[in-house]
DNA sequence: TATATATGTGAATACGTATTCATATATAGG
DNA sequence: CCTATATATGAATACGTATTCACATATATA
């Protein structure tokens, strides 16, 4: 990038500065990437949706989502460290549901922008 | 995967099925990965979130998130195709603003989630 | 028409990631 | 202890994608 603080083409240049500070953080931003990264696989948010439907174990989960045990096993890792799924052992099988009070919401404002699209 | 419909270890394979009925479909599930993915990536959060307070060039704007022009309009124009982001041309320089009303509460459930984690 | 400026775009690249395979770990039962 | 079952995990692979570079396009102005 060039060594000027703003090019400034079109908006006031104190204006700029004040929109600038009230940007997040950059490791918000990235932390909020990285979440939404999580809902942006089709496999992950069908998992997602059975577990707000249902406490499920491993294997049941892989039958419905049609998908291999193995790679539902490292989805709901990935789910795990981002705190949307959390589990509970029962012998030897492992029961999943959700963790957070939120995906609902987000489930719903996503059908929501689709269906205002043609 | 197996032949059989179900392997139904530790649900009822009738509830089974009916969960499996209400899953959307795969091309609204998949349009719902494409649209979260839009939010997974921090260049376009930032753009996403300086349109939120004004509208802005593409010259402004890749002022404001440090990156080349280049850049800002290659991803300016996943925004378009994902309908988030509108623009309007004046003469030799376009305008983009938000063109979703419901960016700033997905925004918001994002932060939410990430507020309640440790 | 020639030039300058703002933006868009195709190709190349480097990096991330979803899936699979093979295998490890853990636990229950004989 | 041995076996079967459920789940987890590391390596490999194939594919997607964010960024950059170089250049094309569009528009205003001299």
């Amino acid at each position: 990038m060039e060594d000027r603080v703003c090019l400034c083409k079109n908006i006031d240049p104190a204006e700029m500065l004040n929109t600038q500070k009230a940007l997040p953080a950059d490791d918000v931003i990235n932390h909020m990437a990285d979440f939404f990264k999580v809902f942006g696989d089709g496999t992950r948010l069908k998992i997602l949706y059975f577990l707000m439907h249902h406490e499920l174990c491993v294997a049941d989960l892989s039958t419905l989502v049609n998908m291999q045990q193995s790679t539902v096993s490292h989805q709901l890792k990935l789910l795990r460290l981002n705190r949307l799924v959390k589990y509970r052992k029962e012998g030897i099988t492992v029961y999943y549901s959700l963790d957070d009070s939120h995906v609902k919401s987000i489930f719903e404002l996503a059908l929501l922008h689709l269906k205002e699209q043609r």
